[in-house]
DNA sequence: CTTATCTTGTGAATCAATTCACAAGCCCCG
DNA sequence: CGGGGCTTGTGAATTGATTCACAAGATAAG
């Protein structure tokens, strides 16, 4: 298949997220035109976003609200739960595992670890933080299919080191740090110092 | 001033930050190439990036560390403090108060708030937790700089129109919402759902 | 002082993403 | 059943971002 950006992916993410309030609203049929207002872009954005992907709509009328959404779902992988790890249960890891909307969207927490002996044995909503010194043989004998990461940012590269060496194949990072991964494993960082950086560049650097 | 993109402005503020590892490591100078090593790009865009605000490097030498590191503070606001104010102190947004790093970057938080009876008066490092009723009086005899939105989805988007109307002119938005907001105010989303359909769109599409 | 070696700063070229613009398809109404 | 009003899907055009490639400045050594 084609080589599909990044912003496009975050895009179809935001397309599902409108059909599904629509569906709720018991809508029947979209547009472009809407979808686009609704998510801050362009018809023709939308319209290109999709054809990517396959012929969803109809002339005349727009895309069907139902199918449209299952096919974003497909397109998106959402058709199946996903297995999740949380590495480093501080107070965004914690947060996270507690986090229902996870659960909601298939992605399921199948456990928990960190290194603090203090915090051991706690239980996040049905999960109990284990000794990240069972990460790998936990891992290897059930491969989770995502692993959270939310250690400290000095920690978080050696750990990263320490999944990928045991086939995790996809991260989501919470500590501001750029990891290096091999080609073949995917990082998706959330990075609030970031944005709060942007946030204040742009409050600087207004006209 | 030239516009700038949103993408350098976030390859920015990760330069910053591997300066500030090399700087505690006592290197004088960097080289363009290094950066970029460590920002996983071209040591060609380094040098743009750095170029649309002047020419901080020596040829054949590359960057003074600490200078540069002033300077990026210098473009990205970081010279001097941010009055933050928190909406909804729920899991993430208790987290978050409590997170130590903000502070330590020159973002303070002032302020938080709430809806449920239940955790009004509550102590989060410091900042009590007031009914978000007094949301617009304290706003606006004490404006914040920023206001960090960390309410449930369906809230979202009515609480960024009380800020935007009492005169707050950057959020930085955790709900998995798209907020509409006038031209004249910024907002950053940090959006986990969609990176975590980013990594379930990565693992599902793999060649 | 001259040469060899680096590394910057930046136009030009390339690559990627977005927008334009319009033919083609679909629905509804008379 | 034909015409008017919409809206899709998509090549072409445009805009934007990244990479190339090299002249020019800096240092160090002889």
């Amino acid at each position: 298949m084609k080589r599909i950006a990044d912003s496009t992916v975050r895009r179809l993410s935001a397309y599902l997220r409108f059909l599904e309030d629509f569906e709720a609203r018991g809508l029947a049929t979209i547009s472009s035109d809407e979808l686009a207002r609704r998510g801050g872009t362009t018809s023709a954005q939308v319209r290109k976003d999709l054809s990517l992907f396959g012929s969803f709509g109809k002339r005349g009328l727009g895309y069907a609200v139902p199918e449209l959404a299952g096919r974003l779902r497909a397109i998106l992988g959402l058709g199946r739960t996903w297995q999740v790890i949380i590495v480093g249960t501080g107070k965004i890891g914690a947060a996270l595992a507690r986090h229902r909307g996870f659960q909601d969207r298939g992605f399921q927490i199948v456990a928990a670890y960190d290194r603090d002996p203090a915090v051991l044995g706690t239980d996040l909503d049905g999960v109990t933080v284990r000794d990240v010194s069972h990460l790998e043989a936990d891992v290897r004998r059930r491969p989770p299919d995502i692993a959270v990461l939310a250690v400290p940012e000095q920690a978080a590269q050696a750990m990263a080191d320490r999944l990928v060496k045991c086939g995790v194949k996809a991260i989501l990072n919470f500590a501001p740090a750029q990891l290096q991964v091999p080609a073949d494993v995917t990082v998706k960082s959330v990075n609030m110092a970031m944005e709060l950086e942007g946030l204040s560049f742009a409050l600087t650097n207004r006209d």
